[in-house]
DNA sequence: TGAGATTACGGGGAACGTAATTATC
DNA sequence: GATAATTACGTTCCCCGTAATCTCA
């Protein structure tokens, strides 16, 4: 089993029709019907019935619906956290070499820094 | 952030080195580590230290190994209850039709549903 | 006729593995 | 010298999107 394919399960079962999860995901409809296949196939079992109006779930798939959801809670709960304890520095950065070290040694260094950590600014 | 990573991060996380992570995934080590990268840069920090002897989480990769941990309990009891309700019917399927209809419409529609049921036994 | 699912098909790129490189013991 | 990470590189193949087909209102 994939685990991905299971955004693309409870996109499904929220919105109730290819097209709308597709647009919902930014997918288009063939993917969706694809992933969702596929991890039907992995289960080896049928989480949807086509009717007409729409994919309603089936009992099997209403108890996965249960489990994907608590998995997506735990997916955002530590992508919080993970943005939460994101953390820049800030402050100047001041130091000094002889010429020809910092042009060549130093300069790469320092450009490289400045993109991980933009709020902190090198003065000379 | 793509869920299917965690599942590397666990590997990683519990073997210690990308070569034996790779070992029982059954990937390889440049893979493991890409994989991992992959993590790290759409979570925005640093889950592992790179120490001398093999990688040994961070702070956030600990926070991180506790979501990851209950996602992958929550995928296995899917995949438990998914195999376990899984049925196959047994028995004997009877039928009759006119020999033409029987050999060109239902014979490959009965080798299909073999397939499908193994259990089941097709009998004249 | 319109919305949606499914199938067919072709192309692009992502991701993989092999191999080379570096580092550490 | 051996083990392991990382980088480089070439290639495959898989997955995706477009388009066509089919079905049901």
């Amino acid at each position: 089993m994939e685990w991905s394919d299971l955004r693309i399960f409870l996109a499904i079962a929220r919105e109730g029709t290819l097209g709308a999860a597709a647009r919902k995901i930014g997918q288009t409809q063939p993917t969706m019907g694809r992933r969702l296949r596929a991890l039907e196939e992995a289960l080896g079992q049928t989480l949807f019935q086509r009717t007409v109006d729409g994919f309603v779930l089936t009992d099997e798939g209403t108890a996965v619906l249960a489990h994907a959801e608590r998995i997506e809670e735990e997916a955002l709960a530590l992508q919080r956290q993970a943005t939460g304890a994101e953390m820049q520095l800030d402050g100047t950065l001041r130091l000094s070499s002889s010429d020809w070290f910092g042009t060549v040694m130093l300069s790469p260094v320092i450009a490289a820094f400045g993109k991980l950590q933009p709020k902190v600014v090198a003065s000379s």
